[in-house]
DNA sequence: CAGGCAAGCGCAATCGATTGCATCTTTATT
DNA sequence: AATAAAGATGCAATCGATTGCGCTTGCCTG
């Protein structure tokens, strides 16, 4: 035997004096060689500590049984679960996670798309950066055939499997829990437009204004990226306002937290003097005080029907396009309960 | 050309009359083909959308170009800010990055890195499992010669690459503190002692009460798996002695958030009646109310620096093993800062 | 006892890229 | 002009597993 080298099914061949082919069948368990003489094939692969080599196994059937996933960024918690949701669902059906975090660029999606497709992914799991506002990389995928399923920050000119959550029911939901609760000017922290999720989030904040007859006050939206660092800037310019705003719609929950943070700095009193509420549920807003607002999107779930939907595609088993719109959830807390504040 | 097949390079070697060896060699830029020759050879390769294909590539140089990385949860912000660390230098170094969770599952680990073995990963990066006891999966990479970094919850008996933090100063300066804060008895729900990481928390605190001429009382220590479910009976447990602690040093922040809520609810006051401190620096230690005292661990930090002493290995670049201990943080909050409440 | 047939297994090509060695052109040198 | 010395490219094997096709062997049947 060669140093320094992994064993191979030649090397088990050849102790036993077969071929190849053989101990080939034999470990996949193909009907046409004896029991027997697999007996003896899988014992020696045994002796010898004889790991099949994927890569080669990969190369052959064309199939590389694995799935990628691109989010913008790992570290945060509804990305990573729903990376743990993929994951999970693809590890019991036998295949390989590779993952990657694009940072919100467009340059390192490209990137990261490329060499997924170079490592020739059976499919692709992704949810677009915020800068990406061309998709040629994607379409790609689409030529060549390879399953592509979207989640979350979807593009809509690709037609493809989607996995999204209701944004504009999650949207207007929230906006008309704050008409319930008594606010009458309700301003929002909008994301990218570009971005489909912020799009719908911003379209059912209006339709809820247009439903209850407010009218709309396009000073009263801000559009930004979105990090706890921009909240403070939005949230001082709608204070400037003649007319300042009484609650606010956070397109996500880090502004809603650093918008919170710098009005109780300032002496107002949430959610008495103003609404607040967010958007993602995470977990942090369940225990700060006062707990935050917001709509629950279900992370572990996407994942999970995104890894279910492509392994479908993979094998096979699914031909037509889907687009899932899994429900979101009001979940009203302190920050924007100023009903239950008074009666208390 | 074959249809619906990935062009080769041997497609561009026949349209240009060429041998495929003489592409493959432009393409990596190989000093003997002439300059002429290599632009003709990237013309063609863009005009017919060639991607090389990894697979063959990394079959024939016996190199995968990928690190493995196993977590006990990925959807963990601690663990994902590891990965997104190792991703982040893996990435720039032009390794593609494969992932899995252990669910701190013993089983599962072992699947996991047998498959990232089958899988010819060039190095694994692994934080070991809860349940995980034995460790002949992990010594077979050893065995193989391949590079294998722990971090976090390490292994002491394999000799090779380590990435801590130093869980024993952790311990120590979060036990002396709440003892500068006037604590007198001090529980501690320590996790399970076959994990380092717990084990020297633990010593930590048994070192800063041994220090301060603090009898050790064992009733004080409860062992436990650490999740927010099993804080409450732990917590319940204490405050059934008879003579219950005025403090609790819990072993992460999960603990100590479900152990805060819990006494919140009994009407017990933090930190006058009850000091609480955690461990790791969870997001939302910092906002809750009270916010938790707790130990910062570096995750993203401890994942660049496992990927680049992972690099460093692969590539040959270094021979000898180390173990790096990151330095903790103690960050000082409300929930055991009784002086500066009483104060104000 | 020849022909048929199934069971059990091997040959050799294949997947796509890489590379040591060989071969063929130029160009330079004396 | 002859020949050495670069310079440019090709041949064929290799990485390890898979698989269509074909070859043996043994047993059964008429």
């Amino acid at each position: 035997m060669k140093k320094n080298s992994e064993p191979t099914i030649h090397d088990i061949a050849r102790e036993l004096n077969i071929s190849a082919s053989t101990v080939s069948r034999a470990l996949n368990n193909n009907p046409r060689i004896s029991l027997k003489t697999k007996e003896k094939i899988k014992q020696v692969a045994d002796d010898l500590g004889y790991r099949p080599n994927t890569l080669a196994s990969n190369l052959r059937n064309k199939k590389s049984n694995t799935i990628g996933i691109v989010v913008p960024l790992i570290n945060r918690h509804f990305f990573s679960s729903v990376i743990s949701g993929v994951e999970d669902v693809a590890y019991k059906a036998g295949y390989t996670v590779v993952i990657s975090q694009s940072n919100d660029l467009y340059d390192k999606e490209i990137n990261i798309v490329h060499s997924m497709f170079s490592n020739r992914v059976d499919g692709l799991i992704i949810s677009i950066a915020m800068q990406t506002d061309s998709f040629e990389h994607l379409k790609l995928f689409r030529k060549k055939n390879i399953p592509l399923v979207f989640f979350d920050r979807v593009v809509p000119e690709i037609e493809t499997d989607k996995i999204v959550v209701d944004d504009f029911a999650g949207g207007f939901k929230v906006t008309q829990h704050l008409i319930d609760q008594g606010y009458k000017r309700i301003g929002h922290l909008a994301g990218p437009q570009n971005l489909m999720t912020y799009l719908d989030r911003k379209k059912g904040y209006l339709e809820a204004l247009r439903k209850n007859e407010i009218p709309y006050d396009d000073s009263l939206t801000i559009v930004n990226t979105l990090t706890s660092e921009e909240g403070v800037p939005a949230v001082q310019q709608l204070l400037e306002l003649p007319n300042p705003p009484d609650a606010i719609f956070c397109g996500n929950d880090a502004t809603a937290l650093s918008v919170m943070i710098y009005l109780r700095d300032r002496g107002i009193r949430i959610p008495q003097d103003m609404g607040i509420v967010g958007f993602s549920n995470e977990p942090y807003s369940k225990v700060v005080s006062p707990s935050i607002s917001t709509i629950a999107q279900p992370g572990f779930e996407m994942g999970q029907k995104a890894a279910e939907l492509m392994i479908r595609k993979i094998e096979n088993k699914e031909k037509t396009f889907q687009t899932f719109v899994l429900p979101t959830e009001l979940i009203i807390r302190d920050s924007s309960n100023r009903k239950n504040y008074q009666s208390q």
